[in-house]
DNA sequence: GCTTGACTTTGACGTCGCGTCAAACCGGCA
DNA sequence: TGCCGGTTTGACGCGACGTCAAAGTCAAGC
């Protein structure tokens, strides 16, 4: 029989541990000196307390441990909990290479250019949306920010504020030579079919814009004019961490860019659907 | 101006967190309403809290992501905390890897032979320890049970208990031919350089186990006659989790294989020291 | 105006496996 | 007999929130 101390450093826990796992009725002392209280632990209740750490290494709790020791656990119940587990540590696994990826990329990042300007990129997902949108072709950004700027003045007056929500430019893939290929229009609270017509001629089509699982977003102030330098930050950052991007991307108008008086420019949120490259 | 709610739901974050960060002055509402106590957030907020969210993300507890907005650390700094934190991501990265081998291995044991008598295959570390031992070949085990329970009684006799720690079996790795190879002896409390003489003209000279830094190990009952299928489960074990076997193997005896009456067979402690298979 | 239901506030407790500390008690040695 | 190191119970702390409770607030419908 040994003290607490003694049983402990054999098995290489500590006693706290012991004296826990007896609360919990794990792992109860030989005897307990009735005088004292003191626990005495025989070496016998060494196979025991191993088994506990060695369930309590592949993961499972500390509750779950109790009835695995009881025999109260069938071999096929057992199988279950430990697939669920796999599959959770296998989860874990991956979010940790992400970070690990994220972390050395910040830390490249710092090396290359000093600077603890973090972009802040960050990766969300998001839902499908009924769109309401212009599709065109530009030669320019001039034309670009003159196309925007009609869709979101008389998207504003002629869509109810009700089920207007924001100004959101997509990037179309099929671009004829050198134009630029878009979708200009405005996300809508609610699904509708109703088209919108512009003035000269352009018209408002009701659409959807796709869900997107993982999306690199940014969130930058400043007019759309210099945001060419967000792209390609936004876009360092997917390479940096070993992503590819994996869709059209997006433009989002947090604030309208039409503001008010005292107006310090818009509030765009850049997204880029991306996957890991395998 | 957002109520937290909808605030929330933009950043894909909960209310509950973001009443949190205001809590620790990471995010602070842009406005309190000073009637109700409401917190209304500006959209302009959402650079910092995706600032903070990033931070995080990188594995950085929230204490540590205070400082870093309000620019009260220098790129080294950061750089510093970053490089512990990719050591810890990588070390925990490992653990998982390996948490995620031993619940395969054990999923893999439920299917082949059905049983969930766990072997309880534990790793621990081994310090250094004074040996006082015998150098010896047998030809058979009936030998080596001989040999064995001469050193275990003459040392039990012989040696100060205050000295006399446990008694240990390792096999020597220079085996000649066919016979095993084996040290006998007791662990010792403290260093001695005086051998013991015993019955027979054997020699038990002072010597030192060497510290072993993953050791796979088992507890089971029984002689060591018995012991036999221990050590497989212990080497299927090994293998099974893509581990290697890196030393020569010990017995340790953790009760005195010389017991009272009514003695229940010893309770014997199987070594491998191990390491992981590249 | 009143009701209703969705939303918000503060505050408190729970999580998980112990680590750490405090105050009092016990055991063996000089 | 004193002393030092071990032991007891009990309590709090951790980290980043989730969850619940009781009470107040807001916008819409009647």
């Amino acid at each position: 029989m040994f003290r607490i101390g003694e049983f402990a450093q054999i098995a290489q826990v500590s006693s706290r541990q012991l004296r826990f796992y007896d609360q919990l009725g794990l792992l109860q002392p030989a005897h307990i000196d009735a005088q004292t209280g003191y626990r005495y632990y025989s070496i016998r209740q060494l196979p025991r307390l191993n088994g506990i750490l060695a369930l309590k290494e592949l993961g499972l709790s500390l509750e779950q441990v109790g009835p695995l020791l009881k025999d109260e656990i069938s071999p096929a119940e057992l199988r279950a909990m430990l697939m669920l587990k796999r599959a959770e540590v296998e989860r874990s696994l991956r979010a940790e290479e992400t970070r690990l990826r994220h972390i050395e990329s910040r830390i490249a990042q710092i090396d290359r250019q000093g600077g603890a300007e973090g972009f802040d990129v960050i990766l969300k997902s998001v839902e499908a949306t009924p769109f309401l949108s212009l599709h065109c072709s530009c030669a320019d950004m001039d034309e670009v920010v003159r196309m925007v700027h009609l869709v979101a003045e008389d998207g504003a007056r002629q869509i109810r504020p009700a089920l207007r929500d924001k100004l959101i430019v997509v990037a179309r893939n099929d671009h004829d030579g050198e134009k630029l290929a878009l979708e200009i229009g405005f996300s809508l609270t609610r699904p509708s079919n109703a088209g919108v017509r512009l003035t000269g001629d352009y018209l408002l089509r009701a659409g959807e814009l796709p869900a997107v699982e993982t999306m690199a977003t940014l969130v930058r102030p400043g007019t759309n004019m210099e945001s060419h330098s967000s792209f390609g930050a936004v876009g360092s950052w997917i390479e940096a961490n070993n992503y590819q991007i994996a869709g059209p991307c997006r433009e989002v108008f947090l604030e309208s860019i039409t503001g008010p008086p005292g107006f310090e420019g818009a509030l765009v949120e850049i997204q880029f659907p991306v996957r890991l490259t395998a």
